[in-house]
DNA sequence: TTAGTCTGATTATCAGACAATAGTTTCCGG
DNA sequence: CCGGAAACTATTGTCTGATAATCAGACTAA
């Protein structure tokens, strides 16, 4: 029953690993410093090499921060590891775009209606603040693209729970990476600032069921909008 | 404007970035083999080390497999890079049990709403296995946990659309590490088991209103549970 | 044909050296 | 006493060369 694929792990990944294991069991907290490569590879009884490859694979997991002559120190949380993984998987396989787009409908109609039920005064502030920017400068590809992002953004957080941000903000920032048709979209703003306002309308005034609604309208013609303008591979 | 952080980057990321870019532009499948080390030392100019490093980076973004005697090839599309990736955020950020479960209530509820719409017949008789498997060991929490833990899994296979897995896997495991009352999860089995069942019904006659339901049913008892196990956070 | 062996190619690890960078200390002029 | 420049030290970045472990395929013998 055991893998036959089992084969000896690198010494590099488990030295990350353990490296890893300690920087949790620890609470270290990002800032900190860790040990040099030195003392790492002297605690580890690896050589160097080993240690450096670890150190490229916390990097990578966006653990830590490493740089020259300051050593390696926990980096922040942050969610752009999570958003390139996204990345990769789109493409290696378009056919994941709907299945993104998808998950990306259901999780934000359920986010509006958490949002109308627990509104906050200060986020639909920002929110409709997005919404008068991109309306200011409607020719204006990437201030109406950051301010349709942010408008997201302050939504998830809205929902009072922040792991949906964890989840739904890295697979907006993906599915706006690869949006590149700039005519269509800009074509679709008064479109799109019309369904943000019916959003923010029914979340400001607690109406759960209609901030649903009005999310699964908006995304939903996204959707098929994006549809119409990406119909086919062509490869 | 420019970031003052501007630092310049590692020969090693900039080497991963190139050969992630080359695979991606000539269209490579998983299989496919790359050039060795040596070819790429050659090519761009660094060292072997270099390279090295680069492939550290590569095989842990899940683009590449690396084995000695074989080279490097194309890795096949695999989710469980991003399924890292939000268990270390999890990780990192102290995870509130109440916001846990309801990020899990919200999705797990469309995810048996997609799975009822879309239901397989394989995966509907495997579901009703782990209920069978978990009913003839009522005493056994190892078996109980794992057909429990089993059963979400399928369900989110169940729903078509793997990404839903992204999102649930880690907060399910998440959950699972920290529950540690055996009693009290053994004497809700027969409450689960019979959930269970309700969900799975409504997924096999394609109710997807009636799964819905019982999956909110479901986990608010869940919910609900905890709630009075672990009334409060000691840590 | 088939099982075993051999061989060449390839990655894994080690060791040591020097360059580049950043933080710290020292020192000097005011 | 203070401010700033210069020197110093610690640390990572890169290079080179060598040896071990592993694998795929060719070859051989029964």
């Amino acid at each position: 029953m055991s893998n036959s694929q089992a084969r000896p792990p690198r010494l590099s990944t488990v030295v990350a690993d353990q490296i890893q294991k300690e920087l949790f069991d620890d609470h270290l907290q990002p800032g900190d410093r860790l040990p040099t490569e030195a003392e790492l590879s002297e605690r580890y009884q690896v050589s160097r090499s080993v240690v450096r490859e670890a150190g490229r694979i916390l990097d990578q997991r966006g653990l830590v921060d490493i740089r020259p002559g300051r050593g390696m120190i926990v980096a922040p949380p942050d969610g752009s590891r999570i958003v390139e993984q996204y990345e990769i998987m789109l493409g290696m396989n378009r056919a994941s775009f709907a299945q993104l787009m998808e998950t990306r409908l259901v999780i934000e109609v359920e986010i509006a209606r958490l949002a109308a039920a627990r509104r906050s005064g200060e986020l639909v502030e920002a929110m409709r603040a997005t919404i008068e920017r991109a309306a200011a400068h409607p020719d204006d590809y990437t201030v109406c693209m950051d301010e349709d992002v942010r408008f997201h953004e302050l939504m998830s957080q809205a929902s009072g729970n922040p792991f949906f941000a964890f989840f739904i903000d890295p697979v907006n920032t993906c599915l706006r990476n690869s949006y590149t048709e700039v005519r269509g979209y800009l074509a679709a703003q008064p479109a799109t600032l019309a369904e943000h306002r019916e959003i923010l309308d029914a979340i400001e005034r607690g109406d759960a069921d209609g901030a649903r609604t009005a999310a699964r309208n908006h995304l939903t013609r996204v959707v098929e909008q994006q549809a119409t303008l990406v119909p086919k591979e062509t490869d």
